[in-house]
DNA sequence: CATAATTACTTGGACATCCTACTAAATTGT
DNA sequence: ACAATTTAGTAGGATGTCCAAGTAATTATG
């Protein structure tokens, strides 16, 4: 019953991997190992959060994809928005988009919808049921500070700045 | 044939989809839209280093997480390690090394072998092709600083550091 | 020493992501 | 108007990750 990856904090041995590992590499004389240790940061990072966040939604029959955009539909004028729409504010796949929506509808949380003027257009529409669950997760996903756990709000912003400067080389802003 | 979501330096829009959606949950009054922000930012950036990497690594017939393996193997002292350990290091469930391992072996590049005094364990063993695979594509990997794009060392430092304080806090060291 | 508990790994299943390729609908261009 | 191009979504396939459950082998215990 235990878990078989440690993502909360259970037994700080004390050992920092990505240190470790980043010696190892520069024992052996390769280079980039700084940037190979933030690469790595990141990506435990992103494992680290994105279990607290889907534990916490999973109550609610979501993940974290569906939450991204349930709340984001739920947050346009009309409770509506094209599959498109979904994935460039996401920024991700439109087959992803196609799989999520399907899935919240599946649950009954959005309907998909013929656009009245575009018909090559789909509105993922939201329910009244997808309002009501999206709220409720939102109070859960505040109250674990979507999964960044017990840092303040200097602490995320640090994150966010710093993480800032690969996103906008990455061309997003 | 033109990509369906941007991770390069294409077009700067100029818009922070990020800070744009923090403003919209700051105007409906939401709360811990920080650790959101942060969240996300991890999120986005995690896509843009694994598509970078998984990029430079195809040509290679690789995944981050087999070079991750295949790497790591290729530090031990005999070539070998036992499937947990592999699981250990890089803090990924058992069933993800199976499979990753499985895959590096369906391409020759390692050997399942049973461990001479505990007959649970199996050690996945590097070969003599999965060493060369694994030297090339470090170069490659090196030389891309490890989907870290521009960034210099000491940005890749800030990342790792600010980022040190969520894998601490979870446990990590 | 035999049984219970633990450990190592695998199998099967659910999800999410991306890519390639295809269909349908709207827009361009001649 | 009609053909060519572009745009919006979807289907199918490959990968990776995790969880639950099961098998095999080792260790602990009475």
């Amino acid at each position: 019953m235990t878990k078989r990856v440690d993502v909360e904090p259970a037994g700080s041995d004390g050992v920092d991997l990505i240190a470790v590992a980043q010696q190892n590499w520069n024992r052996r004389g390769w280079d980039a190992t700084t940037a190979m240790a933030a690469a790595t940061s990141i990506t435990r990072s992103h494992q680290i959060v994105l279990a607290r966040i889907n534990q916490t939604l999973a109550p609610f029959g979501l993940t974290f994809s569906r939450y991204e955009a349930l709340v984001l539909i739920s947050f346009t004028k009309n409770g509506a928005l094209p599959m498109g729409k979904i994935g460039e504010r996401l920024q991700v796949h439109p087959t992803s988009v196609t799989n999520t929506v399907d899935r919240l509808e599946a649950d009954g949380l959005v309907t998909k919808e013929r656009h009245p003027t575009d018909g090559r257009t789909t509105l993922a529409t939201i329910t009244d049921a997808g309002r009501a669950i999206a709220d409720a997760a939102t109070t859960e996903m505040a109250g674990i500070r979507f999964g960044m756990g017990d840092l303040d709000d200097d602490a995320c912003d640090e994150i966010t700045d710093t993480l800032g400067v690969l996103r906008s080389s990455a061309g997003d802003f």
